[in-house]
DNA sequence: TCTTGACCTGAAGTTTACTTGAGGTCTTAG
DNA sequence: CTAAGACCTCAAGTAAACTTCAGGTCAAGA
């Protein structure tokens, strides 16, 4: 364990292994993540990795940004305008959020309207053969260039 | 250009080289999507392949899925439901659709989640190091086990 | 007929995101 | 002080989702 603490007695860095269990994600991770440059650390005398408290955050950021879908790569771009070490501005913080957000209302748009084309599907059977040619006959859209317009929303980025 | 027409005067069925262009993915991934049993295909009698007209928004869904973070095998243990060649039964469609709402609707509330603390985040810095201990003072999470509890809503399935 | 562009298969290569393994060091409870 | 368990690095392995390549076939216009 750990001997350095802080003010209420929890300690002041975590070592990798308290933030793989309390993160939930492997050591091994933890390390990758590191060579990405998604989180930092400083070491101890005998090279150990210690970590501040704000990796949990930061690392919960990670998995969750991750399952929507969003490339280690796009999250790396995303953290680095957050220095790991100092108080970002607020202007860093503002600029990030309005990417982010845009990004995200795009990921939810086009969740809600998979899931509205899957409602809409019940008892029409449209991603079969025969029956949705009543709803859509012979592909009008097919004129309007290529790319699977119903569903998509925007095109990767 | 392929000769048979529908009704219409389109094309009964479409190669791979008319679906590769309509629906905007590359014709070695209509290979790979078909050897992976998440499409398929008649043969002509020189063994090229035709594809009916579902299968355009069969890549829809399976391109939309896939951007949204789920994978290969889970949509197509979700499109084998759904048969290629034969109009799905209702109850097929409400089993289907059912499960995918609640995947679907459970990533949408990661993706909220991930949006909202971003919101609070400005004019925060909370996944810095320094400024959070105002807003979540020493880790009182900590306590309740391993995994970031924070942003996930829920754990791998 | 010929030739050019679309198509075929199977194998190998690529990228992303990790995990596993080998060989060695640190730390800490007893 | 010592042994077990946590940690270290670097290299190699793995799985998913494709792409590229090589070597050949098919189809349609001039």
């Amino acid at each position: 364990m750990n001997k350095l603490t802080g003010p209420a007695g929890l300690p002041a860095t975590l070592s990798v292994g308290e933030v793989a269990q309390r993160s939930g994600v492997a050591v091994s991770t933890l390390h990758f993540y590191e060579t990405k440059g998604l989180i930092s650390s400083e070491r101890t005398a005998g090279n150990q990795r210690r970590y501040a408290r704000a990796v949990l955050r930061r690392v919960s950021f990670i998995r969750v940004a991750q399952r929507v879908g969003i490339s280690l790569a796009d999250i790396a771009a995303a953290l680095s305008a957050l220095p790991a070490t100092v108080a970002p501005s607020r202007e860093d913080w503002s600029r990030l959020s309005a990417a982010w957000r845009a990004e995200l209302d795009e990921r939810m748009a086009q969740l809600k309207k998979l899931r509205d084309t899957l409602d809409d599907c019940i008892g029409c059977g449209c991603l079969s053969i025969d029956r949705c040619r009543l709803r859509n006959p012979y592909d009008k859209l097919a004129r309007e260039g290529a790319g699977p317009r119903r569903l998509l929303v925007k095109t990767e980025a």
